[in-house]
DNA sequence: GATGAATGAGTATTCATTCAT
DNA sequence: TATGAATGAATACTCATTCAT
């Protein structure tokens, strides 16, 4: 291992140190509501290295998204590249990748989605929105895909199978930021797996031709 | 009429009035980025002058919030409690009741879908939350009576209809933050009403037995 | 007086007031090592409410420039506008509107010679350029026009107007911000009057024609 | 050469390395926009290596001026020491070596000039200050030791020579900047030159008995 | 009731300087 | 000698909120 290497790896795990601090904050505090300095602490760090590692507090934000996204990808692949799967075997499995995805860091997906369509979305370098767009995309057509491939086989109902990507993102988001929200209005425990199910099944049902 | 409800009436009109021009700022800037000194500009008011009618800037976003909350609730007692209706026909209802709570104020609508389980939230006065607390139960409630009829004519499956109605506010909140965000990070145009029709189809026909 | 009126007259006092307490700080600090805190504190007034007056600390400086500009102009002003006066003798009154405008406020007229060409001078609001520019532009006018008149009188040696006055202004500037300099430099006491008396005779001597 | 001699060359060498890179940016970016990182990069060295050859930024930027004002001194000694010279026309080499120094190095004779009686100049090392100080009285006594001469001669008006030093040396550095300033608030283009011919041709005919 | 002047707490970001390697 | 990671102090500016008039 080259000297050059070594230092690549040091600075990674700085990278990941401080990742790890901010994940934390942000999901307690939220997004407004934490500082650099927050974050600082919790890393053991100064604020100022924090900048030596990230671009800004809008770019910390939207890395730790990037994370959870390439982790839906990832996991959303294996879903859609499984041999041997019926298209509604596969849909029954996205249930599975999401639940995942929402256990990877169940308070930044939250976070992810409420700041998804917002002012920090706006903020972000050209380089990182760049990013998030590719992963996005990728993940709704990798979701699409699934559709299509039903829909060849005349197995589901013929809608653009991006619309029904559309759809089952909508679902899985809306519930979870809805179980959420009922936790803090009704200090409720919650169900958000139970309800999942149940709309997965509803959903995978309705799409049969 | 008394001198005093003449009063009351006035400051009813003053509340809505400055209401109005929240609403309009809000929506543009969203939240974190609107000042009590934009809002008061729109509202030909001074900054204190709002003071005198919202306790702070949180309730005075929340009490725009109620009043889609409202609005939603006064929909959907209209269909439920319609009658020679069968539950099939209520839950098609139900997409027209969403459009148009949509179409009362998009923007807010989306503003509210990102703030609810957020920052803001957290920082309520008890009674502005505990009225939240008490619309949305008691839209959760008009929505699941639906399902509970269904299912108590045996033609929807039989899961617990709380449920039921929280996967359809899901899904309608969550298909509504993602068309905005596709919106932002694609910028491409709205297939907005198109994805809903579609997920109600596949609701529908998803939860009849 | 109105309402209105005296509501105007109270806030130019505000400004006045800030005025004085900047002047009197930028004075000994300089314009990077003074901070909006110290002006405040000065003023005995909040740091925030500055910004309700000033747009920001380089217009705060400038507006200081400008008042100074402004005394140089109405100086020159009386210098040229002098009737029954040869232009010999209103080249002498030009030192004696120099020295004016030195003892107007000294350690300010240090301060616009230094940072007149530098980086604060690039950040001004167009507004404030534009104003500098043109009472800089007519104070060179006024002096140029003591010059052709000279010339045109055929008691002045023929070069360009506008040269002499750039050349008498750089003369004042330069032993003004020179004397300073050995001030620091020498801990010297000034001779900065003597010095410029020499320079207008030497001045006054070397254009007659 | 000694290994002690050649080790205090190389070291010379890394001096004048930075030193480069350092006029470089400073007269781009002036004082306070340049950061010791930009001048790193430029000398293609870290910044913590700058450290090892100044003190600090302060004494980078006054190390300048000595290169200058040595430069103005080795100068001003050739003009002075000129054999068969009479004094009025020493008085016309000082303009070619004026213009020798400015061309030496433009932007820093502007920054020189600028920062001269400034809060740079407040921060220096007394070592520093004092080599400083030395350089300006020497090269002060340089040019009047002509006037010194010319008024021996009966040439001169009899005044006393440091001023008439002073007034040349402010005459110099105040056209500089002023017609810098000019350049910035009008952005005209630059009469610099023709400017200083004619001031040189009135201060040696006012000097004149 | 209405005003709007004043407040002051809050914070992201920069950068000269240090020091372990 | 050279590095560059880490520091931490420093500061302009914003804005929700208050309160005397």
């Amino acid at each position: 291992m080259g000297i050059q290497e070594r230092k690549q790896r040091e600075r990674e795990r700085r990278r990941q140190q401080i990742a790890v601090a901010a994940k934390k904050i942000f999901s307690v505090k939220g997004f407004n509501k934490t500082t650099m300095e927050d974050i600082a602490r919790e890393a053991e760090l100064s604020a100022g290295t924090l900048y030596l590692y990230y671009k800004n507090k809008n770019e910390l934000f939207a890395s730790l998204s990037l994370r959870v996204l390439k982790f839906m990808n990832i996991r959303l692949e294996k879903v859609t590249k499984e041999p041997d799967q019926s298209p509604e075997q596969k849909v029954m499995s996205l249930k599975g990748a999401f639940y995942d995805v929402y256990e990877f860091d169940p308070l930044i997906v939250i976070n992810i989605f409420h700041l998804q369509s917002s002012e920090i979305l706006k903020n972000l370098s050209p380089d990182l929105l760049s990013q998030i767009k590719v992963l996005s995309q990728s993940s709704i057509a990798l979701i699409s895909s699934i559709f299509k491939e039903g829909i060849a086989q005349n197995k589901f109902i013929d809608r653009h199978p991006v619309a029904l990507a559309d759809i089952i993102w909508g679902i899985f988001s809306g519930i979870v930021l809805w179980e959420e929200s009922k936790r803090i209005i009704d200090d409720k425990k919650e169900y958000l797996k139970q309800t999942l199910d149940i709309a997965f099944e509803i959903f995978a049902k309705g799409i049969k031709k």
